[in-house]
DNA sequence: TGTATCCATTGACAGTCGTCGATGGAACGC
DNA sequence: GCGTTCCATCGACGACTGTCAATGGATACA
């Protein structure tokens, strides 16, 4: 090991004897690196990223035949991934006579809010 | 329908004659969206949340084994975490000796970082 | 040189996710 | 009422994910 290594070892582990490990801060709340993960997982397909794309754009709600003429994809699978954005908290939906409508939830967590907030 | 409901139809759906269909904006470039997608999907598991949360509170690189000692989980389990968060650019290593340290990417894009600083 | 430690990789397995086709309920227009 | 349209739900299937045990490479030290 040269000086310089051992220099920076010490930097870098100080007081690390017998191995280097040391305790490290016990982290967050197990229910809050949940909900945080869970927001996340929401967001992680490309398909609910347009849809927020194109909610946070929109100046009225969307309807859902719009979301299925916008992508190739079935309306099943349309409304299941309107559901999982609804269910984490992105966005409310009514019913309009047939129709149904989808917009951004103006409740949304921060955390949501600062996500969407990136998607442009 | 009453009359308060057709106004609010009115308001929500002008113009849409045979159904309700209307084109809507044709969202994110799809690499935009696939890259937002899989950022967001490597934030989408609690250990890996509570991974980001102690490297960003630690003023220095943290050991893997310090993160072997801080979870309940199997050494090959964390190691493949931070590959995963490496991956998507979250956070850097380096090797010393037979250790290997983590620390945030100093380079993590935009969203990254934002996402980051909602790790609280 | 030999041994011990750390950590990445591999292979395997159960669970979850994205997608589709089919079904059914709700609301509209005739 | 009756047929039509819209949309949520169900069942199924392939793909991906999180986890572990086992393996192997790299480094340090005696």
């Amino acid at each position: 090991m040269t000086a310089a290594a051992s220099a920076a070892r010490a930097a870098l582990a100080p007081a690390r004897i017998k191995g280097c490990c040391q305790p490290v801060a016990p982290g967050l709340p197990d229910a809050r690196a949940d909900n945080l993960a869970a927001l996340h997982k929401a967001l992680g397909d490309p398909t609910r990223i347009q849809i927020l794309h194109i909610l946070s754009t929109a100046s009225e709600p969307v309807c859902v035949c719009d979301f299925t003429a916008a992508f190739d994809l079935g309306q099943p699978t349309i409304s299941h991934h309107l559901a999982t954005l609804r269910d984490a908290g992105f966005v409310t939906s009514f019913k309009f006579g047939i129709w149904a409508f989808y917009r951004l939830n103006p409740a949304m967590s921060e955390p949501a809010r600062a996500a969407v907030g990136q998607i442009r």
